[in-house]
DNA sequence: TCTGGGGTCCTAGGACCC
DNA sequence: TCTGGGGTCCTAGGACCC
């Protein structure tokens, strides 16, 4: 948007709507489903789907695709391109050679010849840093890279070598797998201008810590480790964890412990960035290994008295001293997938 | 090409344990 | 107190993806 408004200052800004992308999202997912129950998400609008056991039923996986894409189109309005190939990421290929709204097919065996062609950055895993690497070995087509040894890449590459070279056969043994638990879940803000206070860098960890812990909660999950993240006015990032005594879904509990972590970095620059994440998530089920029973965590009826309210009043329904009035505690993600259906301000801090 | 927010996976060094 | 080999866990950073 910064280059865009440079270009065109008298633009008009249109705000995105995360809602209606959502709700089409679950539209096409909807679509998707009723071929296969393997359907897996890439993102919101890209998913992979094994159509393998589904062609008794539905015909071949081309005829799949545009019935698909057919109803895609008739019911929510939406153009939808299609890959269609024996191994996940030639499928993803063939589906972005196909854009906008088409739909191509790798023949069964066709797969290295249909490759070999192309340059390497199409190839998962290869992003400009090893695109420079491979360029500078003289490899510039996925074809170039089958006819290498292995082992020779390796040597180069370190262990994406090997993978590359296998990819480069269409070698993919990755499933479609449509359920897949979240390993991390973060919040993350660019602030409007760099900023070095220590007081505003707390709101705004503050903020995140409860937006993640309420994530944490939605999803049934707690952490045993979090990240404080710091990126500086000239883009370095720095990144703080801590391993918890006890995992946890409480975003007091979190800010905590960002708070401990930003107040021993040492900031050399201003912070443009700053982000508190969540890792190794366990479930609520997780046996207790402690050899004593842990004390239940007074937070708990708290935070689901919270989550009841901001659940029914909306997310700036109720938060912190240091955040009220602040925008930095609405989450539309949250506010969706709860169902609030509208907003109160708070009257007074 | 002056860089948003959500993630995943990998590497490497050091502490620590047997 | 030193030595050696095998291993895990923690922490920080980086490449990559949508």
């Amino acid at each position: 948007m910064a280059q865009a408004v440079r270009l065109a200052p008298k633009a008009t800004v249109v705000p995105p709507r995360f809602e209606a992308y959502a709700e089409a999202s679950a539209g096409v997912f909807a679509i998707l489903e009723s071929v296969t129950p393997l359907v897996e998400p890439l993102s919101l609008d890209e998913a992979f789907l094994d159509v393998t056991a589904s062609r008794a039923l539905h015909g071949d996986a081309g005829g799949i695709a545009r019935k698909l894409r057919t109803q895609i189109a008739d019911r929510l309005h939406l153009a939808a391109s299609a890959g269609i190939a024996e191994v996940k990421f030639a499928a993803k290929i063939a589906s972005d050679l196909a854009k906008p709204n088409g739909q191509l097919e790798v023949p069964v065996g066709g797969t290295r010849a249909f490759l070999a062609p192309l340059p390497v950055s199409r190839l998962w895993g290869v992003g400009p840093k090893t695109e420079g690497v491979l360029h500078g070995l003289g490899l510039r087509t996925i074809g170039a890279i089958a006819e290498c040894e292995p082992a020779w890449l390796e040597g180069r590459l370190g262990s994406a070598g090997p993978t590359l070279w296998e990819l480069s056969r269409g070698i993919d043994p990755r499933l479609v797998i449509p359920e897949r638990q979240a390993k991390s879940i973060g919040a993350e803000d660019t602030f409007e201008r760099d900023r070095d206070d220590t007081e505003g860098l707390e709101t705004s960890i503050h903020a995140q810590a409860l937006r993640v812990g309420q994530r944490l909660r939605l999803a049934g999950l707690r952490a045993r480790s979090v990240q404080l993240k710091l990126k500086l006015s000239d883009f370095t990032l720095l990144t703080r964890s801590t391993t918890l005594d006890r995992p946890t879904d409480d975003g007091q509990a979190l800010y905590r412990i960002v708070r401990e972590l930003l107040g021993r970095t040492p900031l050399e620059r201003p912070v443009r960035l700053t982000g508190v994440s969540a890792h190794d998530l366990v479930g609520p089920e997780e046996p207790q290994l402690a050899l004593f029973a842990p004390p239940k965590p007074r937070a708990t009826p708290l935070n689901a008295a919270l989550d009841a309210i901001q659940k029914k009043f909306g997310s700036t329904a109720v938060t912190t001293a240091d955040l009220a009035g602040s925008d930095l505690a609405a989450d539309d993600e949250i506010r969706r997938k709860m169902g609030a259906s509208r907003l109160i301000k708070p009257r007074s801090p």
